[in-house]
DNA sequence: CGCCAGGTTGAAGCGCTTCAACGTCTGTGG
DNA sequence: CCACAGACGTTGAAGCGCTTCAACCTGGCG
Protein backbone atom coordinates (compact mmCIF):
# COMPACT_ATOMS: atom_id res chain seq x y z
CA UNK A 1 0.00 0.00 0.00
CA UNK A 2 2.78 2.43 0.60
CA UNK A 3 4.39 1.03 -2.41
CA UNK A 4 1.13 2.00 -4.40
CA UNK A 5 1.12 5.17 -3.31
CA UNK A 6 5.12 5.80 -3.69
CA UNK A 7 4.96 4.66 -7.52
CA UNK A 8 1.82 6.92 -7.78
CA UNK A 9 3.83 9.93 -6.56
CA UNK A 10 7.02 8.66 -8.28
CA UNK A 11 8.64 9.23 -4.71
CA UNK A 12 11.89 6.98 -4.06
CA UNK A 13 11.47 4.99 -0.65
CA UNK A 14 13.53 7.63 1.51
CA UNK A 15 11.47 10.52 -0.01
CA UNK A 16 8.10 8.48 0.85
CA UNK A 17 9.54 7.78 4.42
CA UNK A 18 9.94 11.38 4.84
CA UNK A 19 6.31 12.37 3.74
CA UNK A 20 5.04 9.86 5.64
CA UNK A 21 6.79 10.96 9.00
CA UNK A 22 4.76 14.06 8.31
CA UNK A 23 1.51 12.41 7.92
CA UNK A 24 -1.17 10.70 10.16
CA UNK A 25 -3.28 7.40 8.90
CA UNK A 26 -6.72 7.21 10.18
CA UNK A 27 -9.59 4.89 9.78
CA UNK A 28 -13.10 5.10 9.45
CA UNK A 29 -16.47 3.67 9.71
CA UNK A 30 -19.08 3.94 6.50
CA UNK A 31 -20.92 6.87 6.45
CA UNK A 32 -18.88 9.16 8.22
CA UNK A 33 -18.07 12.71 7.41
CA UNK A 34 -14.34 13.72 6.33
CA UNK A 35 -14.70 17.50 5.60
CA UNK A 36 -17.57 19.26 6.40
CA UNK A 37 -19.17 22.41 4.60
CA UNK A 38 -18.21 25.47 5.46
CA UNK A 39 -15.09 25.03 6.86
CA UNK A 40 -11.57 25.11 4.90
CA UNK A 41 -10.14 22.23 3.82
CA UNK A 42 -6.42 22.09 5.31
CA UNK A 43 -5.53 18.75 4.64
CA UNK A 44 -5.24 16.45 1.34
CA UNK A 45 -5.93 12.54 1.71
CA UNK A 46 -5.12 9.29 0.24
CA UNK A 47 -7.59 6.54 0.24
CA UNK A 48 -5.64 3.25 1.17
CA UNK A 49 -8.75 1.53 1.24
CA UNK A 50 -12.40 2.02 0.82
CA UNK A 51 -14.26 4.49 -0.97
CA UNK A 52 -15.84 7.78 -0.82
CA UNK A 53 -17.94 10.66 -2.62
CA UNK A 54 -17.30 14.61 -2.38
CA UNK A 55 -20.34 16.19 -3.17
CA UNK A 56 -22.57 19.38 -2.75
CA UNK A 57 -26.10 20.05 -2.47
CA UNK A 58 -27.70 22.60 -4.91
CA UNK A 59 -30.21 25.31 -4.48
CA UNK A 60 -33.36 22.80 -4.46
CA UNK A 61 -31.73 20.78 -1.67
CA UNK A 62 -30.35 17.79 -3.75
CA UNK A 63 -26.82 16.40 -3.17
CA UNK A 64 -25.21 16.06 -6.41
CA UNK A 65 -21.99 14.09 -6.21
CA UNK A 66 -18.73 15.92 -7.87
CA UNK A 67 -16.66 13.09 -6.98
CA UNK A 68 -16.57 9.51 -6.43
CA UNK A 69 -13.31 8.11 -5.51
CA UNK A 70 -11.47 4.40 -4.67
CA UNK A 71 -8.55 3.11 -3.21
CA UNK A 72 -5.06 4.97 -4.94
CA UNK A 73 -7.33 8.18 -5.35
CA UNK A 74 -6.70 11.57 -3.75
CA UNK A 75 -9.22 13.55 -2.23
CA UNK A 76 -10.20 16.60 -0.78
CA UNK A 77 -11.40 20.32 -1.96
CA UNK A 78 -8.29 20.97 -3.73
CA UNK A 79 -9.73 24.53 -4.50
CA UNK A 80 -10.46 25.43 -0.76
CA UNK A 81 -7.12 23.86 -0.02
CA UNK A 82 -5.27 26.18 -2.45
CA UNK A 83 -7.46 29.89 -2.16
CA UNK A 84 -7.87 28.94 2.00
CA UNK A 85 -11.33 30.08 1.29
CA UNK A 86 -14.40 28.40 2.62
CA UNK A 87 -15.44 24.32 1.42
CA UNK A 88 -19.34 23.77 -0.17
CA UNK A 89 -18.34 20.28 0.00
CA UNK A 90 -18.75 17.29 2.03
CA UNK A 91 -16.96 14.39 1.95
CA UNK A 92 -17.88 11.08 3.33
CA UNK A 93 -16.84 7.64 3.21
CA UNK A 94 -19.30 5.06 1.59
CA UNK A 95 -17.69 2.33 3.17
CA UNK A 96 -15.33 1.31 5.79
CA UNK A 97 -12.10 2.94 4.84
CA UNK A 98 -8.58 4.02 5.69
CA UNK A 99 -6.76 6.71 4.49
CA UNK A 100 -3.46 8.94 4.80
CA UNK A 101 -3.73 13.00 5.55
CA UNK A 102 -1.40 15.42 4.34
CA UNK A 103 -1.56 18.12 6.38
CA UNK A 104 -1.40 21.92 4.38
CA UNK A 105 0.99 23.09 7.34
CA UNK A 106 3.29 20.06 7.06
CA UNK A 107 3.51 20.14 2.95
CA UNK A 108 4.41 23.82 3.15
CA UNK A 109 7.26 22.95 5.75
CA UNK A 110 8.76 20.12 3.59
CA UNK A 111 8.67 22.39 0.74
CA UNK A 112 10.72 24.93 2.97
CA UNK A 113 13.49 22.08 3.35
CA UNK A 114 13.75 20.61 -0.10
CA UNK A 115 13.37 22.18 -3.40
CA UNK A 116 12.06 18.21 -4.45
CA UNK A 117 9.13 19.15 -2.19
CA UNK A 118 7.95 22.56 -4.72
CA UNK A 119 8.29 20.00 -7.61
CA UNK A 120 6.27 17.51 -5.86
CA UNK A 121 3.65 20.37 -5.57
CA UNK A 122 3.60 21.12 -8.98
CA UNK A 123 3.05 17.49 -9.60
CA UNK A 124 -0.04 17.15 -7.15
CA UNK A 125 -1.63 20.53 -9.32
CA UNK A 126 -1.09 19.00 -12.42
CA UNK A 127 -2.61 15.70 -11.79
CA UNK A 128 -5.83 17.80 -10.45
CA UNK A 129 -5.58 19.74 -13.40
CA UNK A 130 -5.65 16.68 -16.08
CA UNK A 131 -8.35 14.50 -13.74
CA UNK A 132 -10.59 17.60 -13.84
CA UNK A 133 -10.40 18.36 -18.06
CA UNK A 134 -11.01 14.60 -18.21
CA UNK A 135 -14.00 15.14 -16.25
CA UNK A 136 -15.19 18.09 -18.83
CA UNK A 137 -14.15 16.31 -21.86
CA UNK A 138 -16.63 13.53 -20.46
CA UNK A 139 -19.62 15.78 -19.70
CA UNK A 140 -19.14 17.84 -22.83
CA UNK A 141 -18.29 14.89 -25.40
CA UNK A 142 -20.26 12.07 -24.22
CA UNK A 143 -24.42 11.30 -23.43
CA UNK A 144 -25.22 10.05 -19.98
CA UNK A 145 -25.37 6.64 -21.45
CA UNK A 146 -21.66 6.83 -22.78
CA UNK A 147 -20.49 8.04 -19.30
CA UNK A 148 -22.04 5.45 -17.83
CA UNK A 149 -20.00 3.16 -19.78
CA UNK A 150 -17.05 4.95 -19.54
CA UNK A 151 -17.35 4.67 -16.19
CA UNK A 152 -18.20 1.45 -15.95
CA UNK A 153 -14.80 1.09 -18.39
CA UNK A 154 -12.92 3.33 -16.02
CA UNK A 155 -13.63 2.13 -12.56
CA UNK A 156 -15.55 -0.70 -12.48
CA UNK A 157 -14.86 -0.18 -8.32
CA UNK A 158 -16.70 2.90 -8.35
CA UNK A 159 -19.92 0.62 -9.46
CA UNK A 160 -19.26 -1.82 -7.23
CA UNK A 161 -18.71 0.44 -3.76
CA UNK A 162 -20.80 3.39 -4.30
CA UNK A 163 -24.66 3.26 -4.09
CA UNK A 164 -26.41 4.31 -7.26
CA UNK A 165 -28.02 7.30 -6.31
CA UNK A 166 -24.69 8.81 -5.75
CA UNK A 167 -23.65 7.40 -9.06
CA UNK A 168 -26.39 9.31 -11.49
CA UNK A 169 -25.52 12.70 -9.87
CA UNK A 170 -22.30 12.54 -10.66
CA UNK A 171 -23.10 11.26 -14.23
CA UNK A 172 -25.20 14.67 -14.32
CA UNK A 173 -28.76 12.29 -14.59
CA UNK A 174 -31.53 11.35 -12.24
CA UNK A 175 -31.36 7.99 -10.44
CA UNK A 176 -34.70 6.25 -12.13
CA UNK A 177 -32.46 7.31 -15.41
CA UNK A 178 -29.43 5.41 -14.74
CA UNK A 179 -31.46 2.76 -13.88
CA UNK A 180 -32.88 2.15 -16.90
CA UNK A 181 -30.30 2.96 -18.77
CA UNK A 182 -29.09 -0.65 -16.85
CA UNK A 183 -31.61 -2.49 -17.34
CA UNK A 184 -31.38 -1.07 -21.17
CA UNK A 185 -27.74 -2.44 -21.74
CA UNK A 186 -28.85 -5.84 -19.92
CA UNK A 187 -31.64 -6.51 -22.48
CA UNK B 1 -2.04 45.77 -21.54
CA UNK B 2 1.38 44.82 -20.29
CA UNK B 3 0.33 45.80 -16.96
CA UNK B 4 -3.04 43.69 -17.08
CA UNK B 5 -0.75 40.81 -17.48
CA UNK B 6 1.47 41.80 -14.47
CA UNK B 7 -1.51 42.20 -12.60
CA UNK B 8 -3.07 38.85 -13.44
CA UNK B 9 -0.26 36.91 -12.64
CA UNK B 10 0.61 38.75 -9.63
CA UNK B 11 4.45 40.19 -11.15
CA UNK B 12 6.11 43.11 -10.37
CA UNK B 13 7.30 45.03 -12.92
CA UNK B 14 10.96 44.04 -13.15
CA UNK B 15 9.21 40.02 -12.80
CA UNK B 16 7.18 40.93 -15.95
CA UNK B 17 10.32 42.47 -17.86
CA UNK B 18 11.98 39.31 -16.85
CA UNK B 19 9.44 37.23 -18.67
CA UNK B 20 8.87 39.65 -21.58
CA UNK B 21 12.44 39.04 -22.11
CA UNK B 22 11.87 36.02 -23.22
CA UNK B 23 8.56 35.66 -24.52
CA UNK B 24 7.15 36.60 -28.51
CA UNK B 25 4.35 38.51 -29.47
CA UNK B 26 2.22 38.03 -32.53
CA UNK B 27 -0.27 39.98 -34.58
CA UNK B 28 -3.09 37.26 -36.39
CA UNK B 29 -6.11 37.68 -38.55
CA UNK B 30 -9.45 36.57 -38.03
CA UNK B 31 -9.68 32.26 -38.23
CA UNK B 32 -5.67 31.79 -38.50
CA UNK B 33 -4.32 28.56 -36.89
CA UNK B 34 -2.42 28.60 -33.56
CA UNK B 35 -2.30 24.61 -32.59
CA UNK B 36 -2.56 22.32 -35.37
CA UNK B 37 -3.95 18.69 -34.08
CA UNK B 38 -1.47 16.09 -34.01
CA UNK B 39 1.39 18.68 -32.34
CA UNK B 40 3.24 18.74 -29.60
CA UNK B 41 2.04 22.30 -27.73
CA UNK B 42 5.35 23.99 -26.39
CA UNK B 43 4.10 27.10 -25.59
CA UNK B 44 1.53 29.06 -23.84
CA UNK B 45 -0.30 32.11 -24.84
CA UNK B 46 -1.83 35.34 -23.22
CA UNK B 47 -4.76 37.09 -25.55
CA UNK B 48 -3.42 40.79 -25.55
CA UNK B 49 -6.49 41.87 -27.78
CA UNK B 50 -9.29 38.96 -29.84
CA UNK B 51 -10.64 36.12 -29.59
CA UNK B 52 -10.35 32.59 -30.36
CA UNK B 53 -11.20 28.52 -29.66
CA UNK B 54 -10.22 25.76 -28.55
CA UNK B 55 -12.00 22.87 -30.26
CA UNK B 56 -11.31 19.04 -31.09
CA UNK B 57 -13.26 17.11 -34.04
CA UNK B 58 -15.51 14.24 -32.75
CA UNK B 59 -16.14 10.80 -34.10
CA UNK B 60 -19.12 12.37 -35.87
CA UNK B 61 -16.73 14.92 -37.76
CA UNK B 62 -18.36 17.74 -35.73
CA UNK B 63 -16.37 20.50 -33.94
CA UNK B 64 -16.84 20.51 -30.24
CA UNK B 65 -15.27 23.76 -28.53
CA UNK B 66 -13.56 23.09 -25.31
CA UNK B 67 -12.56 26.66 -24.73
CA UNK B 68 -13.31 29.94 -25.61
CA UNK B 69 -11.20 33.02 -24.85
CA UNK B 70 -10.94 36.37 -25.15
CA UNK B 71 -8.81 39.64 -24.08
CA UNK B 72 -7.01 38.59 -20.65
CA UNK B 73 -7.25 35.23 -20.90
CA UNK B 74 -4.49 32.34 -21.30
CA UNK B 75 -4.31 29.61 -24.15
CA UNK B 76 -3.19 26.36 -24.68
CA UNK B 77 -3.60 22.62 -24.65
CA UNK B 78 -2.15 22.75 -21.13
CA UNK B 79 -2.27 18.95 -21.08
CA UNK B 80 -0.37 18.46 -24.10
CA UNK B 81 2.18 21.14 -23.10
CA UNK B 82 2.38 19.45 -19.43
CA UNK B 83 2.80 15.33 -20.64
CA UNK B 84 4.67 16.31 -24.34
CA UNK B 85 2.31 14.36 -26.04
CA UNK B 86 0.32 15.30 -29.13
CA UNK B 87 -2.46 17.09 -28.93
CA UNK B 88 -6.21 16.43 -29.81
CA UNK B 89 -7.14 20.10 -30.25
CA UNK B 90 -6.90 22.51 -32.38
CA UNK B 91 -7.08 26.24 -31.65
CA UNK B 92 -7.96 29.17 -33.93
CA UNK B 93 -8.40 32.58 -33.80
CA UNK B 94 -12.32 34.16 -34.40
CA UNK B 95 -11.12 37.72 -34.88
CA UNK B 96 -7.95 39.30 -35.76
CA UNK B 97 -5.75 39.08 -32.22
CA UNK B 98 -2.52 39.79 -30.77
CA UNK B 99 -0.53 37.75 -28.44
CA UNK B 100 2.51 36.95 -26.35
CA UNK B 101 3.45 33.66 -26.57
CA UNK B 102 5.37 31.88 -23.73
CA UNK B 103 7.73 29.41 -24.85
CA UNK B 104 8.51 26.27 -22.88
CA UNK B 105 11.89 25.57 -23.05
CA UNK B 106 12.27 29.36 -22.37
CA UNK B 107 9.87 28.71 -19.09
CA UNK B 108 11.93 26.22 -17.56
CA UNK B 109 15.20 27.86 -18.28
CA UNK B 110 14.08 30.63 -15.92
CA UNK B 111 12.69 28.43 -13.32
CA UNK B 112 16.59 27.32 -13.26
CA UNK B 113 17.52 30.79 -12.44
CA UNK B 114 15.00 31.36 -9.93
CA UNK B 115 12.85 29.86 -7.52
CA UNK B 116 10.35 32.58 -7.92
CA UNK B 117 9.52 31.00 -11.58
CA UNK B 118 9.16 27.53 -9.96
CA UNK B 119 6.17 29.33 -7.28
CA UNK B 120 5.47 31.28 -10.79
CA UNK B 121 4.61 28.04 -12.77
CA UNK B 122 2.66 26.21 -10.09
CA UNK B 123 0.31 29.26 -9.93
CA UNK B 124 -0.41 28.54 -13.70
CA UNK B 125 -1.35 25.06 -13.09
CA UNK B 126 -3.43 25.86 -10.13
CA UNK B 127 -5.33 28.75 -12.36
CA UNK B 128 -5.42 26.19 -15.13
CA UNK B 129 -6.94 23.53 -12.32
CA UNK B 130 -9.96 25.99 -10.90
CA UNK B 131 -11.05 27.26 -14.54
CA UNK B 132 -11.22 23.49 -15.52
CA UNK B 133 -13.63 23.09 -12.07
CA UNK B 134 -15.88 25.71 -12.86
CA UNK B 135 -16.47 24.25 -15.96
CA UNK B 136 -17.11 20.97 -14.52
CA UNK B 137 -18.70 22.37 -11.81
CA UNK B 138 -21.12 24.55 -14.77
CA UNK B 139 -22.14 21.21 -16.63
CA UNK B 140 -23.13 19.08 -13.87
CA UNK B 141 -25.52 21.64 -11.77
CA UNK B 142 -26.98 23.59 -14.95
CA UNK B 143 -29.23 23.18 -17.57
CA UNK B 144 -28.01 24.14 -20.97
CA UNK B 145 -29.79 27.66 -20.71
CA UNK B 146 -28.81 28.28 -16.99
CA UNK B 147 -25.56 27.71 -18.81
CA UNK B 148 -26.15 30.32 -21.37
CA UNK B 149 -27.53 32.58 -18.78
CA UNK B 150 -24.10 31.96 -17.08
CA UNK B 151 -21.91 32.68 -19.83
CA UNK B 152 -23.83 35.87 -20.47
CA UNK B 153 -22.95 37.13 -17.25
CA UNK B 154 -19.38 35.98 -16.72
CA UNK B 155 -18.14 37.21 -19.96
CA UNK B 156 -20.70 39.04 -22.49
CA UNK B 157 -17.54 39.51 -24.13
CA UNK B 158 -17.28 36.07 -25.34
CA UNK B 159 -20.78 36.55 -26.85
CA UNK B 160 -19.85 39.78 -28.67
CA UNK B 161 -16.64 38.17 -29.82
CA UNK B 162 -17.38 34.37 -30.99
CA UNK B 163 -20.39 33.09 -33.24
CA UNK B 164 -23.13 31.45 -32.33
CA UNK B 165 -22.26 28.08 -33.89
CA UNK B 166 -19.10 27.64 -31.56
CA UNK B 167 -20.58 28.67 -28.43
CA UNK B 168 -23.52 26.13 -28.94
CA UNK B 169 -21.15 23.11 -28.57
CA UNK B 170 -18.99 25.37 -26.06
CA UNK B 171 -22.70 24.73 -23.72
CA UNK B 172 -22.64 21.23 -24.54
CA UNK B 173 -25.87 22.15 -27.25
CA UNK B 174 -26.57 22.63 -30.84
CA UNK B 175 -27.05 25.80 -32.48
CA UNK B 176 -30.31 25.03 -33.53
CA UNK B 177 -31.34 24.85 -29.19
CA UNK B 178 -29.11 28.12 -28.57
CA UNK B 179 -31.09 29.95 -31.05
CA UNK B 180 -34.36 28.73 -29.29
CA UNK B 181 -33.34 29.42 -26.20
CA UNK B 182 -31.83 32.77 -27.35
CA UNK B 183 -35.68 33.63 -28.34
CA UNK B 184 -37.13 32.47 -25.77
CA UNK B 185 -35.26 34.54 -23.35
CA UNK B 186 -36.25 37.74 -25.06
CA UNK B 187 -40.04 37.10 -25.25
C1' DC C 1 -26.76 40.41 -58.53
C1' DG C 2 -26.37 36.07 -56.68
C1' DC C 3 -23.93 32.99 -53.70
C1' DC C 4 -22.89 31.23 -49.31
C1' DA C 5 -22.29 30.99 -44.41
C1' DG C 6 -24.65 31.84 -40.29
C1' DG C 7 -28.77 31.98 -38.03
C1' DT C 8 -33.92 31.06 -37.48
C1' DT C 9 -37.99 28.44 -37.55
C1' DG C 10 -41.11 24.31 -38.04
C1' DA C 11 -42.30 19.48 -37.20
C1' DA C 12 -41.37 15.01 -35.52
C1' DG C 13 -38.87 12.08 -32.42
C1' DC C 14 -36.25 10.57 -28.55
C1' DG C 15 -34.30 10.54 -24.04
C1' DC C 16 -34.22 12.32 -19.68
C1' DT C 17 -37.23 14.15 -15.89
C1' DT C 18 -40.93 14.10 -12.78
C1' DC C 19 -44.28 12.09 -9.89
C1' DA C 20 -46.07 8.14 -8.18
C1' DA C 21 -46.48 3.35 -7.03
C1' DC C 22 -44.48 -0.78 -6.09
C1' DG C 23 -40.72 -4.39 -5.20
C1' DT C 24 -36.76 -5.91 -2.41
C1' DC C 25 -33.43 -6.07 1.01
C1' DT C 26 -31.57 -5.09 5.54
C1' DG C 27 -31.46 -4.06 10.10
C1' DT C 28 -34.01 -3.45 14.35
C1' DG C 29 -37.22 -3.90 18.11
C1' DG C 30 -41.13 -6.38 19.98
C1' DC D 1 -37.50 -15.21 15.37
C1' DC D 2 -40.50 -12.78 12.96
C1' DA D 3 -42.66 -8.36 11.58
C1' DC D 4 -42.13 -4.09 10.19
C1' DA D 5 -39.94 0.30 8.88
C1' DG D 6 -37.01 2.60 6.05
C1' DA D 7 -33.70 2.89 2.38
C1' DC D 8 -32.76 1.74 -2.20
C1' DG D 9 -33.89 0.50 -6.57
C1' DT D 10 -37.35 -0.43 -10.34
C1' DT D 11 -41.08 0.48 -13.24
C1' DG D 12 -45.03 3.04 -15.40
C1' DA D 13 -47.03 7.17 -17.48
C1' DA D 14 -46.99 11.84 -18.79
C1' DG D 15 -44.39 15.87 -20.00
C1' DC D 16 -40.72 18.73 -21.49
C1' DG D 17 -36.57 20.11 -23.67
C1' DC D 18 -33.07 19.11 -26.70
C1' DT D 19 -32.03 16.85 -31.24
C1' DT D 20 -32.64 16.00 -35.97
C1' DC D 21 -33.80 17.06 -40.56
C1' DA D 22 -35.38 20.30 -43.48
C1' DA D 23 -36.73 24.68 -45.29
C1' DC D 24 -36.10 29.35 -45.22
C1' DC D 25 -34.33 34.06 -44.09
C1' DT D 26 -30.62 37.45 -43.82
C1' DG D 27 -26.42 39.92 -44.36
C1' DG D 28 -21.77 40.08 -46.23
C1' DC D 29 -18.93 39.66 -50.10
C1' DG D 30 -17.12 38.51 -54.58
Amino acid sequence: MKQDLAVKLGLETRRLEELLAVSSIEKYSKNQLLLESGTTCNRLGYIIEGSLRTYCINSLGEEISFLLQVNGDFFGDYESYLTGKKSNFIIKTTLESEVIWFGKTELEQLMQTDQFWFLFSKKISDICFLEAKRRIEDLLFYSPEERYLNLLNKSPEIIQKIPQKFISSYLGITSQSLSRIRKRLTE
